[in-house]
DNA sequence: GCATTATAACTGACCGGTCAGTCATTAACA
DNA sequence: TGTTAATGACTGACCGGTCAGTTATAATGC
């Protein structure tokens, strides 16, 4: 037998095996997943996979564990540079980030894992819960704050904006990933991002008619 | 009735199985739920069942068919009825209705099965896309445009509006539903309705400061 | 009415296939 | 030679779907 020589990288194994096991839960959906094919992917045998990872639900643990907050931190970080000199356009640049990031089917790959999966294993949500949507809402806030005080924005509820400008976010990866729409269908991730927030900015209400 | 040993009535069957479904799929999640338990709430043998459908899959279809389009439905008549009067008030019952039945666990249970199931199913994906997305699509554009003809709306992206009124309410589903916030965690679905539709009537940006 | 036959609703043991997880064994090093 | 990484055949549980057999009800004959 040809030896192939790929082998004794313990350390890296972890990774390999996460990366695999995200694109095997990607094409067919964890319980489609067969932790076989998962170890082929990551040039392994089955048995070697639960030498680094108890069991299959641990993959996923730790996959949503790894990347979640990913996201989150880096929207934290955009607006904590961007809001205090000009947070309406902070405020673009973060829908325009994370609508993009929806429409990437590797980066939504693991939101889209937490989506369908979520509701079978309560840990993982609360995980997601407390690593992605605390972050996004705190950033949120810190957003909205600094328009209020510099007299750009009016004082809304955080949670409406937080909905209004997450909740598209959420339908495009619906759409794309999971309704399969394709690029044709769809608008393009960033004019829809420019669009949401130009509505959302300026209303839909004419401004020379406001009530 | 004296017999407690209701049997033989066939033309209930089907409505009483899949009534049955729907219960064990919200509970378990379509992969997790076994046709004896759905036999066994609706009061019959597992055999039994599949006098009446072929497959499980069948039952998923049949309950995504009963259910898909009767709140498109409801939004297409309340579009057609109040948005020639008053685009404004029509766009905010909208809002109000979808947000409630999202909110509500009974409503909201098919609509998630699809969620988290269409993108294992392809036929029940296409099938939910033209029976609701078509034409919760057709009603927002009616609804834009008679704002857009009386002069109270301005004359912005359907799609973009549509994900900015159904992307909340799908984000108040999958937060109450799939991560499980409780009703003190979450701002009330009329409440919330009502802050969104402001903020996109009106504006983050203050109208006398308008850009 | 009552007995007999026919029919359709229903049952539940069973089959076949799948797959997560295990473990005796082997290969590769030090 | 001892240790560690890795293998893949195997086990056991699970479950969708089947079907030979059972039972309630209806139809028919007398």
């Amino acid at each position: 037998m040809p030896q192939t020589h790929r082998k004794r990288r313990p350390e890296a194994r972890p990774d390999e095996i996460l990366d695999a096991a995200l694109a095997v839960f990607t094409e067919q959906g964890f319980a489609q997943a067969r932790v076989e094919d998962i170890a082929k992917r990551a040039g392994l045998s089955k048995g070697a996979v639960y030498l680094y990872f108890p069991s299959k639900d641990a993959m996923l643990s730790a996959l949503v564990e790894q990347s979640a907050g990913k996201l989150a931190r880096a929207a934290e970080q955009l607006v904590a540079i961007g809001a205090p000199q000009d947070p309406e356009t902070a405020l673009r640049s973060l829908v325009k980030m994370l609508m993009t990031a929806m429409a990437d089917p590797d980066i939504s790959a693991a939101p889209r894992l937490v989506l369908t999966e979520a509701g079978r294993s309560p840990e993982i949500a609360a995980h997601y819960r407390s690593q992605v949507l605390d972050i996004a809402r705190r950033a949120m806030s810190a957003l909205l704050e600094a328009g209020v005080e510099a007299g750009r924005f009016r004082r809304v509820d955080t949670d409406a904006l937080m909905r209004l400008m997450g909740g598209p976010c959420m339908a495009h990866m619906v759409l794309t990933t999971i309704f399969d729409l394709q690029p044709q269908d769809i608008s393009d991730p960033a004019d829809m991002a420019g669009a949401i927030c130009d509505l959302v900015l300026y209303g839909l209400v004419p401004r020379e008619k406001a009530a």
